[in-house]
DNA sequence: ATTGTTGCAAAGTGTTTGCACAAAC
DNA sequence: GTTTGTGCAAACACTTTGCAACAAT
């Protein structure tokens, strides 16, 4: 049975041609990082994407992903948030799908949430401030419909 | 010379008051961190707490500053805000000064900012979700005035 | 006298670093 | 062959826990 390649989607390539430009040379654990993470539609912290490579048998040294994180965070690439639960999560940056989180208090669970309203509010006191402000992250929190 | 009484703020009283309410004795170590988080602005980390405290020569160990912020946390008189630097921060939660935080990527400078319209569109988006939304955090992050 | 409070030291957890080896160029 | 990438183990920073001594009631 013939193994499917499976599609790239913008952002992974995009990411390629990023490390690539930076003069980053093509290695095995960098690229089972990313792939991972362009699957992803929400924040996951390095223990996660940890297991989840151990899982399909492209175990990466937790060391490593913890740098190949902050490049591709220092490239720009992909976004560091903080959730306020003494880790760390990332997650692709997709132009045209940002994003903010809901965390609940009781679970943990990470949901998605986007709000344009919200974001213009952000972006109009960005420009009021004396800063300059090159991202933003929000976070609610409370209980999800699960935990209520 | 007479030492001066310092006046005691709304806050400190009021959470005194509630530690009393939810059966709490009297501990010179948490009068201590009470006292210091009252006469701040902003939010401060648990190790700025030490060292403060160790300055006016009220020292009080580490572990009880954990412990006595997470009682005042969970007695909702205190926020725990978690600025993406790999530590919390504490700051005293006052009815009438609700505030978010510009974080400097450079020097980790914290400088707070309120902004109604933000805080609107905050409530708005609140309500919309399907999750009981207690609470929530925004940071801008970017290069503070000095780091520009 | 009882029970909460505190400090110290030890243990935990998430993250980073040093270093030797393998892989990419 | 030179330089970068990777994995392992050790080191780190922040936070929490166990426990004995202490203080408030």
């Amino acid at each position: 049975m013939a193994k499917m390649k499976k599609k790239e989607s913008q952002w992974e390539t995009a990411t390629n041609e990023r490390l690539a430009e930076a003069g980053f040379r093509r290695g095995g654990a960098r690229a089972a990082v990313v792939a991972l993470l362009d699957e992803q539609s929400c924040a996951l912290s390095a223990y996660e994407i940890e297991e989840l490579l151990a899982a399909r048998e492209r175990a990466v040294g937790r060391a490593s992903i913890y740098r190949i994180l902050e490049q591709l965070d220092e490239l720009g690439v992909v976004s560091k948030v903080e959730l306020g639960q003494a880790q760390a999560r990332y997650e692709p940056i997709r132009p045209d799908h940002h994003h903010h989180h809901l965390v609940c208090d009781k679970c943990g669970a990470v949901i998605a949430f986007d709000d344009a309203p919200l974001e213009r509010a952000v972006d109009s006191i960005s420009k009021r401030v004396d800063f300059a402000v090159e991202g933003h992250e929000i976070v609610l929190h409370g209980l999800c419909a699960d935990c209520r």
